[in-house]
Order: structure tokens, then C-alpha cells, then sequence
DNA sequence: CTGTTATTATACCGACCGGTATGTTTACTA
DNA sequence: TAGTAAACATACCGGTCGGTATAATAACAG
């Protein structure tokens, strides 16, 4: 059902692109020494339509982050609900869908935790997004290690989050050739006694 | 052009007081969102003097990961040799060095690791200081592994490096209140069999 | 058709960016 | 005391930053 109006003009709107474009550039090269004048070049699109779509390249960073958060809690899901099993196996699942995420989607490290690094200021609307995107991760987890009958899920899921966020820095940095591996590996020591 | 730096001055070098502001601003605030007129109001020192002794704002980016970086080996290696005992009770006083460490000057997360995210081009000077940051930390926790006898000394020190990495993140995103004595529990899992 | 909305094109704004040029002053030392 | 090198102060450079203004054009709903 492609939406084809008018083989000549646009297939996908405005804003799509917009986001699209800067999804790309700000992940790759970072979201400082990205330029808006840059962003609208690249989605073909000019800077009044930016503004009129997104309002200031803040919001358009939030809202940059709040897609990838979309994009990578659907994929994790997925994998997970996909592999099946018991919530120790679905734990251990989380681990390879990290692998896969990284493999085509975050060579360059976490994209939340860069952009943390890029904009330290509480009040920025970018961090807001990081930091759900860390705590819902974190409950996921947490949730799973309940069901498995955790003693201490809460706990669980923090040293499973320093597993997952290691793995990321890890892999970013060539600091280990399969740190998703090497991180699920460890998890599978933390998650022995659970069913 | 003979001696440049001889005897001892009485006062604070303006190289020192440079290297200082810039360290301070680059690791608070970010690299990019650091200007050099910035950096030599705060050093009190004009844009000369900076460009005399750095030569390029790459250039005195490099110097602070430099800076930051001996001041993190020296700590380290400090604390563990300060603490003492076997080879594996040395591998978990990393985990200590960095839980102080944090505490006081890495509330902001890994500095290197955020550069990285700034600098993304593997051209730039402070891409090679990053990475022999980590591969040294590999190395030194590798060597210690083999110390105690370990089976795989080197990916004992991935996995060590994952924890490490991992804390780092966690304690700057709030994901875990105590995270390098979390990092440090799930470590010595992976050493008991050392010696 | 007409009115509205989205989008285009272009030009502009003040502020700041990294970096340079010029001289003048300070401070150590030969 | 004279020489020298480092620090000073100031001003400038072209380029880019995020953001706005104005006006023309294209698409669509009534």
C-alpha cells in the first residue's frame, strides 16, 4: 500500500524526513556539530519547514531520541517475545537483541548515553527522554527477574543494566570483539538460580 | 632557541592554568560546547598565550584527555597497590579506585567515553588517547588476571572492562545508587577461581 | 472556484566559532 | 643593564550557529 501521490513530488512528508535526516546525523556525528542548516539540506527540505515542524533544534533532539527509543524498545521486545522461553531464558534474550541492535544500529555506542554526554544541563528536554528510556529498561528487567523469582529483582536488574550499558561502551570502543556475548556470558552466572 | 622552561617560577604557569580551565569546562560542560575564549577567560590568559602553548583547540583536547588520563592511572594504580593483597583481591580493588573515583571526579560519567561520543572521526587526535586509555586498563587488568592464574586472562579483562564501563554509565544516569559496588560484586563471580 | 495550509525560496539577524595579527608590557637572566 | 621570551591587550578575519521574516507556490478541502 505505498502511499505513491504524484510520482514527482513528496512520497514521505516533511517532517518524517526531517527526523529521519537527523536521526542519522546526530547519532553519526554527533547531535553538537550537527547544524540545522545541514539537517534541512539533507532531508531536502528548507529551514522554515524544520521550524515549523519541530520548533527549535531542542525539540528536535528530543524528539530525535524519543524515535530511537521507540525503535529500540520494539525491537527488544520483539526479540525477546520471539526467543520464548522461561523469564531466565527471556533475561539472557535481552543480551541478544543487544547484539543484533548493535551490530546494524549502534555501532557508535548508546545514542541516549552520547547525547547525555553532549547536553549535561537537567533542564534540557533531551534528558528527560534518557533517562526514561534508562529507568523503563530498567523495569523491563526488573519485571522479568520478579517472574523468574528473584530474591532481590530490583538489584538483578541494575547489574543487568551495567551489563547492557558496559556492552555498549565496550563495543563502541573495540574494547571487546563481541561484548554482547561477553556481557550475556556474565548474566548467565547472575540469573542461575532463577526458573 | 635554547631554554624555553628552566627555573622555578613563582607562579602558576599560564600552560597549567590553561590546561586546568579547559579540563574543568570540557569534562562539565562538554568539548564542543566549549569555546576557547572561554577557556582562556577562565585560565585568565589571552587567546595567544593559548594558541602559543597548545597550538589548536584538537591539540589542547588531546592534552586534557592526557592530563586526565595520568591522573586516572596514577589513582588506580595507588589504590590497588595501596590496598594490597593477592592477585584477586587486587582485580577487585579496581572496582574500589573506581567507586572513589566516580565519587569525586566522575560524577559526569567516563570522560573519555564522552569524548568519543563528541569526536566521532577517527582522524582526531583525541580518538588514539581514548583508545589507549581503555587498551591500557585492558592491559593492566589482564596482566593482574594472569597474575592470579586465570584460564583466559584476556577475556576475563573484557569482561572486567564491560563492569568497569558499565558503572561508569549506570552512576552517571542514576541507574543504580551504588554501582561500582554493584560492578564489584558481579566481578568477584568471575574471580573466584583465581587465586 | 476559493480559502487554507503546507512547503518552497531567499535573505537576513546578532552572536559566537576557531584562529590570526599587531603591538605593548612584564619578568627573568646573561 | 641590556636582551629575550613570555605574557599581555586589542582588534580583526571568514564562517557558521540557531532562529526569523517575507513572499511566492503548490496541494487540498469546502
Amino acid at each position: 500500500m505505498g502511499s505513491t501521490r504524484k510520482a514527482g513530488r513528496p512520497k514521505v512528508p516533511a517532517a518524517d524526513r526531517i527526523l529521519r535526516a537527523a536521526s542519522e546525523m546526530f547519532y553519526r556525528e554527533g547531535i553538537r556539530a550537527v547544524g540545522v542548516d545541514a539537517i534541512a539540506a539533507k532531508a531536502d527540505v528548507t529551514k522554515k519547514s524544520l521550524y515549523d515542524n519541530f520548533g527549535s533544534k531542542d525539540a528536535l533532539i528530543a524528539a530525535y531520541l524519543r524515535a530511537r527509543d521507540e525503535r529500540w524498545r520494539t525491537w527488544l521486545l520483539d526479540t525477546v517475545d520471539r526467543q520464548g522461553g522461561t523469564a531466565k531464558e527471556r533475561l539472557l534474550s535481552t543480551f541478544d537483541a543487544l547484539a543484533e541492535w548493535m551490530k546494524h544500529e549502534n555501532p557508535r555506542g548508546c545514542g541516549f548515553v552520547n547525547a547525555a554526554a553532549e547536553l549535561p544541563h537537567d533542564g534540557h528536554p533531551a534528558r528527560a527522554v534518557v533517562m526514561d528510556q534508562k529507568q523503563w529498561l530498567r523495569g523491563y528487567l526488573a519485571e522479568l527477574a520478579a517472574e523468574g523469582g528473584a530474591a532481590d529483582p530490583e538489584s538483578l536488574a541494575e547489574q543487568l543494566m551495567i551489563l547492557h550499558e558496559g556492552a555498549n561502551v565496550a563495543n563502541s570502543l573495540d574494547i571487546s570483539a563481541n561484548a554482547a556475548q561477553r556481557a550475556r556470558e556474565i548474566a548467565s552466572f547472575l540469573v542461575t538460580d532463577l526458573r
